[in-house]
DNA sequence: GTGAGATACTTGAGGGAGCAATCAGACTCG
DNA sequence: CGAGTCTGATTGCTCCCTCAAGTATCTCAC
């Protein structure tokens, strides 16, 4: 430090705006979030968040699959997290591969029926705790103007790929 | 399951409760904002979001140095979380160590200039991405609202720990 | 002062996921 | 048809971070 007088606090962050205080806000409580759910549920079942989500995301589809892409867009993952994501639902068999008739670069992901006993069971103790976890800090109202608020965020991936373009999507 | 004939997308998930929704609410914003502002910081001062954060929190700490224990929960990561963002910060001459005479347990982190240069560099963008993301979306009320609300959630590790005693804490 | 227990930090192993590059199949247009 | 472009998916490389152990230190009771 070559100017350690003057060193106080306040100089260097005064302004703080209510912005970053929403976004640290955010990161904090996903980060604690996430972990406690993690750990719940990859010890009771051995799944992550994402797995769980994905295998939600299958049960809910006609069929109950879904392509990649699709499946990526959901979960807003990458198409590579897709894919090694599921390498393991496979590798679990709690998940299979199916290939398109009409297109033969698409693969889907087809949940099997130990995915949707494994996800059934999953389901009860992890949306049950995600649920004691909300209910116990929010009123119904609440929660829905947080929900309300949340979706508004990941509009953003759009902005992302054209930058410079703006008529031509 | 077993009975597919009746699969359609309703019964197999009706409820769908307003928790659930807040919670993959918080997912999505999480991962859609976090992978942004990630590359853009990646991209523009070699810093992830978390590194960003700790200088952040060093710079405004009294000396510019902070315990790795408390940096860790102010930024919710674990300490071996800590230590190993701090080599990479170290490495890059960011931050450096600096013992403490009263605990020899404890080694602090602390800012180095260069640390303090990059740090202000990056924050101008950084902060500045960060608002505009946060204003265009949302009115200055509804920021305060978000950030109440998100406040709520990070109590949780107390709960973590110790779940039997009541008192006890 | 010695041993039990808490606390601060580090390390080894392993998993999750992003980016960039690549490949294969589909689509468009001359 | 054949070249060029797009799109879906995969792979190599790399980083970040967690968990589980391990080490060093401090604290406190006896």
């Amino acid at each position: 430090m070559s100017t350690p007088a003057t060193a106080d606090t306040g100089t260097t962050a005064p302004p703080r705006p209510a912005e970053l205080e929403a976004w640290v806000g955010l990161l904090r409580a996903h980060a604690a979030a996430t972990r406690r759910f993690n750990r719940e549920l990859m010890a009771s079942h051995g799944l992550t968040i994402n797995d769980f989500e994905v295998l939600m995301h299958l049960a809910s589809a006609d069929d109950g699959r879904l392509r990649r892409v699709d499946l990526a867009e959901r979960v807003l993952l990458t198409a590579s997290g897709i894919t090694r994501l599921l390498d393991g639902l496979e590798r679990s068999k709690l998940v299979c591969k199916a290939s398109c008739a009409a297109d033969a670069r698409v693969t889907y992901a087809e949940i099997t029926p130990r995915g949707r006993a494994l996800l059934s069971a999953a389901r009860e103790s992890h949306v049950e705790g995600v649920r004691a976890l909300f209910a116990e800090r929010f009123s119904p109202e609440e929660l829905q103007e947080l929900t309300g608020l949340l979706e508004r965020l990941p509009l953003a991936p759009q902005a992302d790929v054209c930058p410079g373009a703006d008529a031509a999507c």
